[in-house]
DNA sequence: CCCGTGATTTAT
DNA sequence: TAAATCACGGGG
C-alpha cells in the first residue's frame, strides 16, 4: 500500500555512504543535494558522479596515503563532505564514502536544478540557461553556495547541507552512462577507467557527456 | 584555444 | 623558501 506520507523528505542513512566509492557514486544518481545557505534553500537532482578510490587511485587527493589538512574529512566516516578550493577560484564537493581509515569519496559532478532556481541565477551571473546553472562540479557548489566552510559538515545529520532519498532503487544499469573521469590524465592508467557515471542521455551532465 | 587565481604540495 | 601544480570555468 502507499503509505500516506510518502513524500515527506527521508534522509540517506549512514549505511548508504559506508560501501565502497563506486557503489556510492552509482546510487547517488537521482538522489537529492540540498543546501540551506544565507537563509535561502537550494537543491537538485545528482545526475552525475566521479568515484575517488583513494591510496591506490592516482588521481585522488589521498593517493599514496596522503594525509594533510586539506584531505583531513576523506579519512573521517562516510556520510561527511569533502569539499575542496582549486583554481584560486573554484570549490567542488565530495560525498565522503567507505569507513573511517578508508580515504575514498564520490565527486558530485552536475545536478538538475530544482528548488531555488532564482536563488542559482542570482548567484551564477555569467549563468544564462537552466541548464548551465550546476553542470560542473564548481558550477554547482556556486549555485549552491557550498564554500570549504562546508568540508567535513555531516551530511546524514547536518543542518545546512544534505542528500534527500529521491529514488528507492538504485538506477538500473543501462540507465547509467560511463566513461573516464574528466580533468585527470595526469593519473596514466588510472585516468581511463570508467569510473564517471551520468544519468544516460540527461541534458542537466557536464559536457563532453560520457 | 588560452588564461585567471591562490591554496596546497613538492622541490630545492 | 621558491616553484610547480591543479578532480575548473569562461571567453575568444
Amino acid at each position: 500500500m502507499i503509505s500516506a506520507d510518502a513524500d515527506i523528505p527521508v534522509r540517506l542513512p549512514r549505511a548508504f555512504f559506508r560501501r565502497d566509492p563506486v557503489r556510492v557514486a552509482r546510487a547517488l544518481l537521482g538522489q537529492r543535494l540540498v543546501s540551506r545557505i544565507g537563509g535561502l534553500r537550494t537543491a537538485g537532482v545528482i545526475v552525475e558522479t566521479e568515484a575517488y578510490l583513494g591510496i591506490p587511485d592516482k588521481a585522488a587527493h589521498t593517493f599514496g596515503g596522503h594525509r594533510t589538512e586539506r584531505v583531513r574529512s576523506m579519512w573521517g566516516d562516510g556520510g561527511h563532505a569533502y569539499v575542496y578550493f582549486t583554481y584560486g577560484m573554484h570549490h567542488c564537493m565530495n560525498v565522503v564514502a567507505g569507513t573511517p581509515g578508508q580515504p575514498v569519496a564520490a565527486l558530485i559532478r552536475a545536478l538538475q536544478p530544482e528548488i531555488g532556481i532564482e536563488t542559482m541565477f542570482a548567484r551564477r551571473a555569467k549563468a544564462h540557461r537552466e541548464i548551465d546553472l550546476c553542470s560542473g562540479p564548481a558550477k554547482l557548489c556556486q549555485a549552491l553556495a557550498i564554500t570549504r566552510q562546508h568540508d567535513a559538515e555531516d551530511l546524514v545529520s547536518g543542518k545546512t547541507l544534505f542528500l534527500e532519498q529521491r529514488r528507492g532503487r538504485a538506477l538500473p544499469l543501462a540507465r547509467i552512462a560511463c566513461g573516464p573521469r574528466v580533468g585527470v590524465d595526469y593519473a596514466q592508467e588510472w585516468a581511463a577507467r570508467p569510473l564517471r557515471f551520468a544519468v544516460a542521455g540527461c541534458r542537466y551532465v557536464s559536457e563532453p557527456r560520457p
